[in-house]
DNA sequence: CAAAGGCATAACCGTAGCCTATGCATCCAT
DNA sequence: ATGGATGCATAGGCTACGGTTATGCCTTTG
């Protein structure tokens, strides 16, 4: 289901924005490096499209209408999102005079990171940040052999050679489509039936499958149904799963607004343990010093809200 | 700080995600309702922009590289908040042929409303929505005159006339910049500090505004100081706050991100009770039919969840 | 071996969006 | 009062981006 194209452009929601926090319609054209004509055209051409006044243009400026108000409110987050985008394809580009190597698994990469990366630029505004991406043998393997400064793993392992400090906590979680008919308290599965259901899952060798077929094995379930079906990737076990296609198991932080809107369902599975340590790594030899200690220092600050 | 334009544009990640979805570019062209040269050329200007390939194309399709999963992971939360904007827009707009009408607190419409009725469309797709917003009292008004079929209030007084159902409940959060001295569990203030400083605040007769004044009254605080700052939206706000102008009082929505990121920090006031209920109201007369009674069943599902 | 499915390239075209220049209204200071 | 400053709107002209159709090439499949 594609966007709308309304909102696929996100310049003229942006320019709201910062009319709403500059106060006139001219000093968020220059904020934005457009001119003030150009600005003015957009957010007319936007009013139009919304079809409710957003701006009241007074003569010393303009403030945003009640509905005004409903627009910014909904398009922050998108401009947020967007903002999160940015950072980490600017971490993917970086590549040449780089002054901050990570390697991060995908979890943590996808959903903890992008923040991550806008306080630090926030803090050394100067700094470029080097991306790479692994499941946690691969991101340990590069810390050990000093091709990245700073590793972000999930799970239980580590090898020796590293330090390790606690940043989030990650968890998996079973979820139906609103029909299904484990998403009716009476009906929830035990951990013999979840072995013997096939899911929509992810391709054998993905961390997330590995620690749920993992946590079933702890559980003493030995045979485990094969896949009803394999998809690249998250996106698309949330559509199947959406769809109705079958019951997925996916990190928490993926289907949020999923659960908020009611769109997925939450299976509880008392029988497993789903719960993952997201860890920062260093090699155990030195103290982290830099843009690296400042990363670090970051990630931990933002676990103590959680 | 304006978005870069490289993000501004959603349309060809949203693109990235239905060739994820549907594991060809061909298909996810004819999704969007372009062709597919324009698919491909866009994709092709897509790994050009982020450096780095991200889909592997096959004879027989395409399949997203680790780089891809990455960047579809990013941009899946974007294209999700701009569905939510297009729906709150949508609503906004929706004038005439309206088969439900509805009006809500800003805090509902804001942070709950855009995916109840991404949700409502999902379940009658047909039912084209018309949202008023205004303070509790005015929606009540509105609901009590047979103006809109379904209103969503927020604080405890109630009308008579009205049957109501909790939906959610908000809190009213204090959040200050990391560097600033009730950052530090050891600084935090009491409610007659609280009381003394001036903060960065809406406008009067803001339901947030009102509520805060209430909470510090209700702890027998009558004195209270001259808001640092008024501005007349709560982008504005949280940009004067995560700019360290001072101290912010917002719905613990609002913040979510930034307290994620580090941005913010939260100050724990124990002190006083910051809790209000969000609750949906009708007309005690009568029962709900049709698509208000969906919208309502929406609501009250994705309340199970939090 | 033919046919079909899928991606890339080429050539053409329409329009959306930007800029500069200018006008008009309002507020403020002298 | 009046001139200056501030801020938004309108007009005209230009560029460039993104779309379409037509076509070619490669690979898998029956």
């Amino acid at each position: 289901m594609p966007l709308p194209s309304r909102v696929t452009d996100l310049t003229s929601f942006d320019l709201l924005l910062s009319v709403a926090e500059l106060g006139s319609i001219g000093r968020a054209a220059k904020a934005h490096g457009i001119s003030q004509p150009a600005a003015s055209a957009r957010l007319r051409q936007l009013e139009r499209q919304v079809g409710v006044p957003l701006l009241e243009r007074a003569t010393r400026g303009a403030r945003l209408t009640t509905a005004g108000e409903l627009v910014a409110g909904w398009a922050l987050p998108a401009v947020e999102r967007a903002a999160d985008l940015e950072a980490g394809i600017a971490a993917l580009r970086a590549d040449r005079h780089t002054h901050l190597r990570i390697a991060a698994s995908l979890t943590v990469a996808e959903y903890l990171l992008p923040r991550w990366l806008i306080a630090l630029r926030a803090a050394d505004p100067d700094t470029v940040t080097a991306l790479s991406s692994g499941n946690s043998h691969e991101v340990a393997a590069q810390v050990l052999a000093g091709d990245v400064d700073l590793g972000f793993v999930e799970g239980p392992e580590l090898p020796p050679g590293l330090r390790a400090s606690d940043v989030a906590t990650d968890e998996l979680v079973l979820v139906v489509a609103p029909g299904h008919r484990w998403a009716s308290r009476r009906r929830r599965p035990r951990a013999a039936e979840l072995a013997g259901t096939p899911l929509v899952s992810r391709e054998p060798g993905s961390g997330t499958r590995q620690a749920w077929e993992w946590a079933l094995r702890a559980c003493g379930e030995t045979e485990l149904a094969a896949p009803l079906l394999e998809v690249s990737s998250t996106t698309a076990i949330k559509a199947a799963a959406i769809g109705g296609i079958g019951p997925a198991v996916l990190s928490a932080h993926a289907v949020v607004p999923e659960l908020d809107a009611g769109t997925l369902v939450r299976v509880p599975v008392p029988d497993l343990d789903l719960r993952r340590r997201l860890r920062a790594v260093w090699p155990s030899g030195q103290t982290l010093r830099g843009p690296a200690a400042d990363l670090l220092a970051i990630a931990l600050r933002s676990r103590t809200e959680g």
